[in-house]
DNA sequence: ACCTGAACACCGTTCAAGT
DNA sequence: ACCTGAACACCGTTCAAGT
Protein backbone atom coordinates (compact mmCIF):
# COMPACT_ATOMS: atom_id res chain seq x y z
CA UNK A 1 0.00 0.00 0.00
CA UNK A 2 2.13 3.18 1.16
CA UNK A 3 5.14 1.91 -0.83
CA UNK A 4 6.60 5.70 -0.23
CA UNK A 5 9.83 5.89 1.76
CA UNK A 6 10.08 7.22 5.26
CA UNK A 7 10.86 11.19 4.75
CA UNK A 8 13.54 12.45 7.18
CA UNK A 9 13.20 13.93 10.16
CA UNK A 10 13.58 17.62 8.98
CA UNK A 11 11.67 16.50 5.94
CA UNK A 12 8.81 15.42 7.71
CA UNK A 13 8.59 18.33 10.13
CA UNK A 14 8.69 20.91 7.22
CA UNK A 15 5.78 18.64 5.57
CA UNK A 16 3.57 19.38 8.82
CA UNK A 17 4.67 23.28 8.87
CA UNK A 18 3.65 23.51 5.33
CA UNK A 19 0.19 21.21 5.93
CA UNK A 20 -0.25 23.27 8.85
CA UNK A 21 0.69 27.00 7.48
CA UNK A 22 -1.60 26.09 4.57
CA UNK A 23 -4.83 25.06 6.50
CA UNK A 24 -4.58 28.46 8.41
CA UNK A 25 -4.55 30.35 5.23
CA UNK A 26 -6.79 28.30 3.29
CA UNK A 27 -9.30 29.11 5.82
CA UNK A 28 -8.37 32.89 6.35
CA UNK A 29 -7.76 34.02 2.38
CA UNK A 30 -9.33 30.89 0.86
CA UNK A 31 -8.08 28.06 -1.60
CA UNK A 32 -6.31 30.57 -4.11
CA UNK A 33 -3.69 31.97 -1.58
CA UNK A 34 -0.28 32.70 -3.38
CA UNK A 35 1.61 29.56 -2.35
CA UNK A 36 4.70 31.62 -1.73
CA UNK A 37 2.71 32.79 1.28
CA UNK A 38 1.80 29.43 2.55
CA UNK A 39 5.59 28.61 2.27
CA UNK A 40 6.95 32.02 4.12
CA UNK A 41 4.32 31.34 7.19
CA UNK A 42 5.37 28.24 7.00
CA UNK A 43 9.31 29.50 7.24
CA UNK A 44 10.65 27.16 4.43
CA UNK A 45 11.37 27.86 1.28
CA UNK A 46 8.78 27.84 -1.59
CA UNK A 47 10.95 24.93 -3.44
CA UNK A 48 10.58 23.13 -0.58
CA UNK A 49 6.59 23.42 -0.65
CA UNK A 50 6.37 22.42 -4.23
CA UNK A 51 8.64 19.70 -3.36
CA UNK A 52 6.31 17.69 -1.14
CA UNK A 53 3.01 19.23 -3.07
CA UNK A 54 3.49 19.38 -6.65
CA UNK A 55 0.04 20.91 -7.25
CA UNK A 56 -2.30 22.63 -5.11
CA UNK A 57 -4.60 20.63 -5.50
CA UNK A 58 -2.44 17.87 -3.61
CA UNK A 59 -2.29 20.19 -0.82
CA UNK A 60 -6.15 20.80 -1.01
CA UNK A 61 -6.25 16.87 -0.60
CA UNK A 62 -3.98 16.93 1.82
CA UNK A 63 -4.89 19.54 4.36
CA UNK A 64 -8.63 17.88 3.99
CA UNK A 65 -7.54 14.35 4.40
CA UNK A 66 -8.58 14.16 8.21
CA UNK A 67 -12.18 15.88 7.37
CA UNK A 68 -12.55 13.40 4.73
CA UNK A 69 -11.83 10.18 6.25
CA UNK A 70 -14.42 11.30 9.05
CA UNK A 71 -17.01 12.44 6.66
CA UNK A 72 -16.54 8.58 5.11
CA UNK A 73 -16.89 6.54 8.22
CA UNK A 74 -19.83 8.94 9.50
CA UNK A 75 -21.69 8.10 6.34
CA UNK A 76 -21.07 4.19 6.69
CA UNK A 77 -22.58 4.58 10.53
CA UNK A 78 -25.40 6.03 9.19
CA UNK A 79 -27.03 2.89 7.48
CA UNK A 80 -28.59 1.55 10.49
CA UNK A 81 -30.75 4.26 11.16
CA UNK A 82 -31.30 6.13 7.53
CA UNK A 83 -32.97 4.90 4.59
CA UNK A 84 -30.73 4.48 1.16
CA UNK A 85 -32.10 8.39 -0.34
CA UNK A 86 -31.66 10.14 2.98
CA UNK A 87 -27.91 8.52 3.41
CA UNK A 88 -27.63 9.94 0.23
CA UNK A 89 -28.60 13.09 0.81
CA UNK A 90 -26.41 13.32 4.53
CA UNK A 91 -23.80 12.35 2.25
CA UNK A 92 -24.14 15.24 -0.29
CA UNK A 93 -25.01 17.44 1.85
CA UNK A 94 -21.67 16.91 4.37
CA UNK A 95 -19.62 17.01 0.64
CA UNK A 96 -21.09 20.06 0.02
CA UNK A 97 -20.28 21.79 3.49
CA UNK A 98 -16.51 20.48 3.69
CA UNK A 99 -16.05 22.40 0.05
CA UNK A 100 -17.19 25.41 1.40
CA UNK A 101 -14.83 25.48 4.28
CA UNK A 102 -12.11 27.00 1.61
CA UNK A 103 -13.51 30.11 -0.14
CA UNK A 104 -12.54 29.46 -3.99
CA UNK A 105 -12.65 25.07 -3.56
CA UNK A 106 -15.60 24.24 -5.10
CA UNK A 107 -14.70 24.52 -8.56
CA UNK A 108 -11.23 22.10 -7.97
CA UNK A 109 -13.12 19.70 -5.72
CA UNK A 110 -13.28 17.07 -8.41
CA UNK A 111 -9.74 16.80 -9.03
CA UNK A 112 -9.20 17.17 -5.50
CA UNK A 113 -10.75 14.20 -4.61
CA UNK A 114 -9.05 12.59 -7.21
CA UNK A 115 -5.90 12.79 -5.86
CA UNK A 116 -5.51 9.13 -3.98
CA UNK A 117 -4.70 10.67 -0.48
CA UNK A 118 -6.41 8.17 2.00
CA UNK A 119 -9.08 10.46 2.69
CA UNK A 120 -9.96 10.76 -0.82
CA UNK A 121 -10.05 7.37 -1.23
CA UNK A 122 -12.00 6.64 1.39
CA UNK A 123 -14.82 9.31 0.22
CA UNK A 124 -15.37 7.93 -2.98
CA UNK A 125 -15.30 4.62 -2.22
CA UNK A 126 -18.42 5.52 0.14
CA UNK A 127 -19.94 7.53 -2.51
CA UNK A 128 -19.74 4.23 -5.20
CA UNK A 129 -21.38 2.03 -2.22
CA UNK A 130 -24.16 4.65 -1.37
CA UNK A 131 -24.84 4.75 -5.20
CA UNK A 132 -24.88 1.08 -5.59
CA UNK A 133 -27.12 0.75 -2.34
CA UNK A 134 -29.63 3.53 -3.77
CA UNK A 135 -30.17 2.13 -6.71
CA UNK A 136 -30.44 -1.66 -5.18
CA UNK A 137 -32.77 -0.64 -2.96
CA UNK A 138 -34.87 0.76 -6.19
CA UNK A 139 -34.78 4.24 -5.17
CA UNK A 140 -31.91 5.95 -7.09
CA UNK A 141 -32.06 5.58 -11.14
CA UNK A 142 -30.27 3.27 -12.62
CA UNK A 143 -28.55 5.65 -15.42
CA UNK A 144 -26.93 7.90 -12.23
CA UNK A 145 -23.09 7.48 -11.63
CA UNK A 146 -20.33 8.66 -9.15
CA UNK A 147 -19.32 11.22 -11.30
CA UNK A 148 -23.29 12.80 -10.64
CA UNK A 149 -22.88 13.14 -7.71
CA UNK A 150 -19.23 15.15 -7.96
CA UNK A 151 -20.93 17.28 -10.21
CA UNK A 152 -23.90 18.38 -7.63
CA UNK A 153 -21.76 18.28 -5.27
CA UNK A 154 -19.58 21.25 -7.32
CA UNK A 155 -22.30 23.02 -8.36
CA UNK A 156 -23.86 23.84 -4.78
CA UNK A 157 -20.69 24.90 -3.55
CA UNK A 158 -20.00 26.73 -6.17
CA UNK A 159 -23.34 28.48 -5.73
CA UNK A 160 -22.99 28.74 -2.38
CA UNK A 161 -19.44 30.78 -2.74
CA UNK A 162 -21.26 33.20 -5.82
CA UNK A 163 -24.25 34.17 -3.40
CA UNK A 164 -22.53 34.10 0.00
CA UNK A 165 -25.80 32.53 0.80
CA UNK A 166 -25.83 30.82 3.98
CA UNK A 167 -25.25 26.97 4.22
CA UNK A 168 -29.00 27.07 4.73
CA UNK A 169 -29.59 26.54 0.65
CA UNK A 170 -27.16 23.62 0.23
CA UNK A 171 -30.36 21.54 1.53
CA UNK A 172 -32.72 22.93 -0.75
CA UNK A 173 -30.18 22.18 -3.61
CA UNK A 174 -29.50 18.53 -2.43
CA UNK A 175 -32.83 18.46 -2.93
CA UNK A 176 -33.32 19.53 -6.20
CA UNK A 177 -31.03 16.92 -7.08
CA UNK A 178 -32.51 13.85 -5.45
CA UNK A 179 -35.89 15.12 -6.09
CA UNK A 180 -36.11 17.12 -9.24
CA UNK A 181 -37.59 20.48 -9.70
CA UNK A 182 -40.80 18.70 -11.61
CA UNK A 183 -43.75 17.87 -9.44
CA UNK A 184 -43.93 14.19 -9.74
CA UNK A 185 -47.10 12.70 -11.26
CA UNK A 186 -47.99 9.16 -10.01
CA UNK A 187 -48.40 7.26 -13.13
CA UNK B 1 -32.60 52.71 -22.55
CA UNK B 2 -29.87 53.77 -24.64
CA UNK B 3 -27.85 56.51 -22.76
CA UNK B 4 -24.13 55.81 -23.98
CA UNK B 5 -23.24 59.08 -26.14
CA UNK B 6 -22.56 57.94 -29.29
CA UNK B 7 -19.07 56.74 -29.82
CA UNK B 8 -16.49 58.64 -32.09
CA UNK B 9 -15.66 56.24 -35.12
CA UNK B 10 -12.54 55.34 -34.62
CA UNK B 11 -13.35 53.84 -31.19
CA UNK B 12 -16.50 52.36 -32.87
CA UNK B 13 -14.15 50.94 -35.26
CA UNK B 14 -11.97 49.87 -32.65
CA UNK B 15 -14.49 48.33 -30.76
CA UNK B 16 -15.46 46.11 -33.52
CA UNK B 17 -12.15 45.08 -33.95
CA UNK B 18 -11.53 43.95 -30.49
CA UNK B 19 -14.78 41.93 -30.36
CA UNK B 20 -13.62 39.92 -33.86
CA UNK B 21 -10.38 39.34 -31.99
CA UNK B 22 -11.92 38.19 -28.64
CA UNK B 23 -14.55 36.35 -30.35
CA UNK B 24 -11.89 33.94 -32.58
CA UNK B 25 -9.42 33.69 -29.70
CA UNK B 26 -12.23 32.58 -27.36
CA UNK B 27 -12.92 30.03 -29.72
CA UNK B 28 -9.25 28.86 -30.55
CA UNK B 29 -7.60 29.00 -26.94
CA UNK B 30 -10.77 29.22 -24.55
CA UNK B 31 -12.15 32.03 -22.27
CA UNK B 32 -8.79 32.90 -20.29
CA UNK B 33 -6.81 33.67 -23.25
CA UNK B 34 -4.74 36.83 -22.16
CA UNK B 35 -6.06 39.74 -22.87
CA UNK B 36 -2.93 41.18 -24.53
CA UNK B 37 -3.72 38.53 -27.01
CA UNK B 38 -6.93 39.61 -27.65
CA UNK B 39 -5.41 43.43 -28.17
CA UNK B 40 -3.05 42.25 -30.35
CA UNK B 41 -4.87 40.58 -33.12
CA UNK B 42 -7.14 43.46 -32.56
CA UNK B 43 -4.16 45.78 -33.18
CA UNK B 44 -5.10 48.21 -31.02
CA UNK B 45 -3.16 48.69 -27.64
CA UNK B 46 -4.29 46.95 -24.21
CA UNK B 47 -5.42 50.09 -23.35
CA UNK B 48 -8.04 50.37 -25.66
CA UNK B 49 -9.40 46.78 -24.72
CA UNK B 50 -9.46 47.83 -21.05
CA UNK B 51 -11.42 50.85 -22.00
CA UNK B 52 -14.23 49.59 -23.88
CA UNK B 53 -14.33 46.20 -22.11
CA UNK B 54 -13.49 46.95 -18.32
CA UNK B 55 -13.66 43.31 -17.16
CA UNK B 56 -13.49 40.01 -19.28
CA UNK B 57 -16.69 39.23 -17.97
CA UNK B 58 -18.18 42.28 -20.06
CA UNK B 59 -15.78 41.18 -23.11
CA UNK B 60 -17.11 37.38 -22.70
CA UNK B 61 -20.96 38.95 -22.40
CA UNK B 62 -20.04 40.86 -25.74
CA UNK B 63 -19.05 38.36 -27.76
CA UNK B 64 -21.94 36.27 -26.60
CA UNK B 65 -25.15 38.78 -26.81
CA UNK B 66 -25.93 37.87 -30.75
CA UNK B 67 -25.74 33.94 -29.69
CA UNK B 68 -27.91 35.09 -25.93
CA UNK B 69 -30.55 37.53 -28.11
CA UNK B 70 -31.38 34.36 -30.72
CA UNK B 71 -31.41 31.94 -28.28
CA UNK B 72 -34.13 33.80 -26.18
CA UNK B 73 -36.22 34.88 -29.34
CA UNK B 74 -35.82 30.85 -30.33
CA UNK B 75 -36.71 30.08 -26.64
CA UNK B 76 -40.04 32.45 -26.96
CA UNK B 77 -41.58 31.26 -30.30
CA UNK B 78 -41.51 27.53 -28.89
CA UNK B 79 -45.11 28.36 -26.28
CA UNK B 80 -46.87 26.95 -29.00
CA UNK B 81 -45.42 23.48 -29.16
CA UNK B 82 -44.05 22.68 -26.51
CA UNK B 83 -45.01 21.81 -22.95
CA UNK B 84 -43.79 24.60 -20.13
CA UNK B 85 -42.06 21.62 -19.09
CA UNK B 86 -40.53 21.29 -22.11
CA UNK B 87 -39.51 24.64 -23.07
CA UNK B 88 -37.69 24.96 -19.55
CA UNK B 89 -35.37 21.74 -20.90
CA UNK B 90 -34.69 23.24 -24.47
CA UNK B 91 -33.64 26.66 -22.67
CA UNK B 92 -32.02 24.64 -20.67
CA UNK B 93 -29.82 22.84 -23.11
CA UNK B 94 -29.24 25.39 -25.50
CA UNK B 95 -27.93 27.94 -22.81
CA UNK B 96 -25.79 25.21 -21.49
CA UNK B 97 -24.90 24.49 -25.19
CA UNK B 98 -24.38 28.26 -25.59
CA UNK B 99 -21.96 28.09 -22.82
CA UNK B 100 -19.51 25.10 -23.66
CA UNK B 101 -18.48 27.19 -26.82
CA UNK B 102 -15.70 28.86 -25.46
CA UNK B 103 -13.59 26.14 -23.18
CA UNK B 104 -13.49 28.04 -19.41
CA UNK B 105 -16.53 29.90 -19.88
CA UNK B 106 -18.83 27.91 -18.22
CA UNK B 107 -17.36 29.24 -14.31
CA UNK B 108 -18.35 32.70 -15.13
CA UNK B 109 -21.31 32.29 -16.96
CA UNK B 110 -23.34 33.50 -14.33
CA UNK B 111 -21.65 36.71 -13.96
CA UNK B 112 -21.43 37.16 -17.10
CA UNK B 113 -25.28 36.78 -17.44
CA UNK B 114 -25.50 39.46 -15.43
CA UNK B 115 -24.11 41.80 -17.68
CA UNK B 116 -26.89 44.17 -18.92
CA UNK B 117 -25.98 43.80 -22.58
CA UNK B 118 -29.45 43.28 -24.62
CA UNK B 119 -28.82 39.22 -24.92
CA UNK B 120 -28.15 38.76 -21.58
CA UNK B 121 -31.21 41.15 -20.34
CA UNK B 122 -33.04 39.07 -22.87
CA UNK B 123 -32.32 35.94 -21.81
CA UNK B 124 -32.78 36.71 -18.08
CA UNK B 125 -36.43 37.89 -19.14
CA UNK B 126 -36.89 34.81 -20.76
CA UNK B 127 -35.99 32.23 -17.91
CA UNK B 128 -37.83 34.04 -15.25
CA UNK B 129 -41.14 33.92 -18.10
CA UNK B 130 -40.47 30.26 -18.53
CA UNK B 131 -40.47 29.68 -14.63
CA UNK B 132 -43.38 31.52 -14.42
CA UNK B 133 -45.17 29.90 -16.85
CA UNK B 134 -43.95 26.13 -15.82
CA UNK B 135 -45.53 27.14 -11.58
CA UNK B 136 -48.66 28.67 -12.96
CA UNK B 137 -49.29 25.52 -15.43
CA UNK B 138 -48.27 23.18 -11.66
CA UNK B 139 -45.47 21.53 -13.17
CA UNK B 140 -43.04 23.26 -11.67
CA UNK B 141 -42.36 23.52 -8.52
CA UNK B 142 -42.95 26.85 -6.62
CA UNK B 143 -39.60 27.04 -4.73
CA UNK B 144 -37.60 26.81 -7.19
CA UNK B 145 -35.86 30.50 -8.65
CA UNK B 146 -34.08 31.67 -11.94
CA UNK B 147 -30.77 31.45 -10.07
CA UNK B 148 -31.25 27.37 -10.33
CA UNK B 149 -31.66 27.44 -13.50
CA UNK B 150 -28.06 29.10 -13.91
CA UNK B 151 -26.55 27.11 -11.14
CA UNK B 152 -27.79 24.14 -12.86
CA UNK B 153 -26.42 25.21 -16.42
CA UNK B 154 -23.26 26.24 -15.02
CA UNK B 155 -22.48 23.02 -13.16
CA UNK B 156 -23.77 21.28 -16.46
CA UNK B 157 -20.93 23.08 -18.19
CA UNK B 158 -18.18 22.78 -15.74
CA UNK B 159 -19.33 18.78 -15.63
CA UNK B 160 -18.82 18.59 -19.94
CA UNK B 161 -15.42 20.80 -19.90
CA UNK B 162 -13.84 18.34 -16.75
CA UNK B 163 -15.30 15.34 -18.69
CA UNK B 164 -14.02 16.12 -22.30
CA UNK B 165 -17.28 14.42 -22.39
CA UNK B 166 -19.24 15.07 -25.67
CA UNK B 167 -22.14 17.48 -25.04
CA UNK B 168 -24.31 14.26 -25.60
CA UNK B 169 -24.17 14.40 -21.51
CA UNK B 170 -26.02 18.13 -21.42
CA UNK B 171 -30.06 15.96 -22.18
CA UNK B 172 -28.96 13.50 -19.35
CA UNK B 173 -27.89 16.47 -16.57
CA UNK B 174 -30.97 18.23 -17.83
CA UNK B 175 -33.05 15.36 -17.20
CA UNK B 176 -31.68 15.03 -13.58
CA UNK B 177 -32.31 18.57 -12.82
CA UNK B 178 -35.70 18.50 -14.11
CA UNK B 179 -36.94 14.73 -12.44
CA UNK B 180 -34.17 14.47 -9.99
CA UNK B 181 -31.72 10.99 -9.13
CA UNK B 182 -35.19 9.58 -7.07
CA UNK B 183 -36.85 7.09 -8.70
CA UNK B 184 -40.51 8.70 -8.81
CA UNK B 185 -43.36 7.44 -6.03
CA UNK B 186 -46.60 7.59 -6.63
CA UNK B 187 -48.77 9.49 -3.67
C1' DA C 1 18.23 13.63 0.58
C1' DC C 2 16.80 17.85 1.33
C1' DC C 3 16.57 22.99 1.51
C1' DT C 4 16.86 27.73 -0.24
C1' DG C 5 15.60 31.63 -2.84
C1' DA C 6 17.05 34.08 -6.89
C1' DA C 7 15.65 34.03 -11.49
C1' DC C 8 12.54 33.59 -15.13
C1' DA C 9 8.03 33.57 -17.29
C1' DC C 10 3.57 35.19 -17.66
C1' DC C 11 -0.41 37.93 -17.06
C1' DG C 12 -3.40 41.75 -15.31
C1' DT C 13 -4.02 46.61 -14.85
C1' DT C 14 -2.91 51.47 -14.69
C1' DC C 15 -1.57 55.87 -16.29
C1' DA C 16 1.52 59.49 -18.31
C1' DA C 17 2.31 61.07 -22.75
C1' DG C 18 0.69 61.80 -27.20
C1' DT C 19 -2.96 62.49 -31.18
C1' DA D 1 -12.26 61.90 -26.73
C1' DC D 2 -9.41 58.52 -27.64
C1' DC D 3 -5.12 55.72 -28.24
C1' DT D 4 -0.67 53.74 -26.93
C1' DG D 5 2.45 50.86 -24.53
C1' DA D 6 5.82 51.21 -20.91
C1' DA D 7 5.74 50.36 -16.19
C1' DC D 8 4.33 48.19 -12.16
C1' DA D 9 2.40 44.49 -9.42
C1' DC D 10 1.69 39.86 -8.61
C1' DC D 11 2.04 35.02 -8.86
C1' DG D 12 3.63 30.38 -10.46
C1' DT D 13 7.47 27.38 -11.20
C1' DT D 14 12.19 25.89 -11.87
C1' DC D 15 16.85 24.98 -10.80
C1' DA D 16 21.74 26.00 -9.49
C1' DA D 17 24.09 26.28 -5.31
C1' DG D 18 24.48 24.91 -0.75
C1' DT D 19 23.81 21.74 3.67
Amino acid sequence: MNNEPALRADAKKNRELILSAAEALFLEKGAKVPLEEVAKRAGVGIGTLYRRFPTREALLAATSDKRFLSLAETSRARDLDFTPSDAVRAYLEELARNTIIYQGFAASIGTVIQCGTPGCNAITAEGHRLLQRGQEAGTIRRDITYEDFIYVVTAISITIENDCSSESRIGHLVDLFLNGISIKVSD
